[in-house]
DNA sequence: CGCAAGATTGGC
DNA sequence: CCAATCTTGCGT
């Protein structure tokens, strides 16, 4: 079992976070004492204002709030009304960006993820370095981290052709 | 205030 | 292919 991650792994650029997720361990303690760690396996960075795929790109609203805040806290969202999508903000203050956990072993794809870890509203902004209920812990390294254009996210024009997905 | 679209999933 | 289900940003 890994160190917690510590404050200093989220203040990068999320081009450098994101890479180091897959293989790290995503711990979740949930209500009734049960502590379960899952080997992250699929990621995407989501870049600040100027990433039109980021949400942080409609600028300064109480949903992006969080992301506009220094890096080491959650950002969750409720999408399609039904899945609560998981994020880890990264990066300095006003960098805006966060990384996507797309999968972790067992449930690939973030809605599946968000449904397994039970998250709601109330994670948002959940500190990633002082919460009991959800944090990241270090791991062996990984062998090897592929990358891919991001999911779902056309709309987004020259965006979207970034190889921004990590995943094992 | 109304409305269309969404970083998805599962079923037909 | 398409419905589910509801928040959000934007236009009127």
């Amino acid at each position: 079992m890994g160190d917690r991650l510590p404050l200093d792994f989220f203040l990068r650029d999320v081009l450098d976070v994101a890479p180091a997720l897959p293989g790290k361990l995503l711990v979740r303690q949930f209500n009734d004492g049960r502590v379960e760690r899952y080997r992250i396996t699929e990621v995407e960075a989501y870049r600040g204002v100027e990433d039109r795929a980021c949400h942080a790109s409609k600028g300064r609203t109480p949903r992006t709030e969080v992301m506009f805040g220094q890096g080491g806290t959650v950002y969750v969202y409720l999408i399609y009304g039904q899945y609560w999508l998981l994020n880890l903000v990264t990066g300095i203050e006003g960098d805006a960006s966060a990384v996507l956990i797309r999968g972790i072993e067992g449930f690939p794809g973030p809605g599946r993820v968000g449904r397994e870890l039970q998250l709601d509203r109330s994670f948002y902004g959940e500190s990633l370095i002082d919460s009991q209920r959800i944090w990241v812990e270090d791991a062996e390294p990984v062998s090897e981290i592929r990358t891919a254009k991001r999911i779902g996210i056309e709309y987004s024009g020259e965006w979207a052709g970034k190889l921004w997905r990590f995943y094992l």
